[in-house]
DNA sequence: ACCCTCCTGTCA
DNA sequence: TGACAGGAGGGT
């Protein structure tokens, strides 16, 4: 990392001097978070890491070095030769260096780990009493879901958002596993849900809006063959829940 | 579970 | 003008 340059007074917490001149390794994700590996220079075994969340309107973009940039620009970081930006209208997101790899990660287990199976998610789930959908957002359990998942993976786990983790069958257990895998799957390969800021660090949109379910579609009709029922919205913990009352028990 | 905060933009 | 928005942290 040749440069970086913190536009944002919100992050002047950033320790510049940890992330300058370091050699760039493994860039990862885990959960919601995006980790970059930061190896120092005088001994490539002892590294730092780079963590960026990028909230509700955070995007990354690459840029030429020369090209100017666009609005919101809240940090970026100069490689040799290209120029990363952190581009946030709302400020949300957050940025920090880690030492501890196990302090740069999410406490939760990846939401598509291979790891995660009926098991498993039995497991963590197992004595909650709190409703689902809110449960799949935990990120101190399973990393990595959001509101718009959380409720079109129960739409098409066919469960009801309200009913209670701890309590869910075998079979309601099963279908969630293979939910949050596929829905997750999905949105990735549409490169993700734009409603208008979000675009992938090559600019691209994100497709997956047109395959939500229930997500924003109040009044509609249920999309699941042979339902007919509509999308009713509800809140639970500050947060809409979309959800047919027909299909989803 | 509820309430609030952070921040900015859009829409009814 | 107020409600709401993809997130998360805090307090009660």
């Amino acid at each position: 990392m040749s440069g970086v340059d913190v536009l944002d007074p919100m992050l002047s917490h950033l320790d510049v001097g940890a992330v300058v001149g370091r050699r760039i390794g493994d860039i990862r994700r885990a959960g919601k978070r995006i980790i970059v590996e930061l190896a120092h220079a005088e001994d490539e075994r002892v590294g730092s890491y780079l963590v960026l969340h990028l909230r509700m309107t955070g995007r990354l973009r690459w840029v030429e070095a020369a090209e100017p940039s666009p609005g919101r620009v809240r940090l970026a970081l100069d490689l040799d030769g290209p120029r990363l930006l952190f581009i946030d209208t709302r400020r949300l997101g957050t940025v920090s260096v880690h030492d501890d790899p196990a302090a740069a990660r999410p406490t939760g287990v990846d939401a598509l780990s291979g790891e995660l199976d009926a098991e498993l998610l039995g497991e963590l789930i197992r004595g909650s009493p709190q409703p689902i959908k809110p449960w799949l957002m935990r990120q101190d359990r399973l990393a990595g879901i959001g509101n718009i998942y959380a409720s079109e993976i129960c739409h098409r786990a066919a469960i009801d958002p309200r009913r209670p983790a701890g309590r869910l069958d075998d079979a309601r257990l099963r279908r969630l596993v293979d939910s949050v895998r596929s829905v997750l799957r999905e949105a990735i390969d549409c490169c993700g849900t734009t409603f208008s800021d979000f675009q992938d660090s090559q600019g691209r949109i994100g497709s997956y809006a047109e395959c939500l379910a229930v997500y924003g579609r109040v009044g509609e009709t249920c999309r699941r063959a042979g339902c007919g029922g509509h999308v009713e919205r509800i809140v639970q913990d500050q947060r809409s829940t979309f959800f047919c009352f027909r299909c989803q028990l």
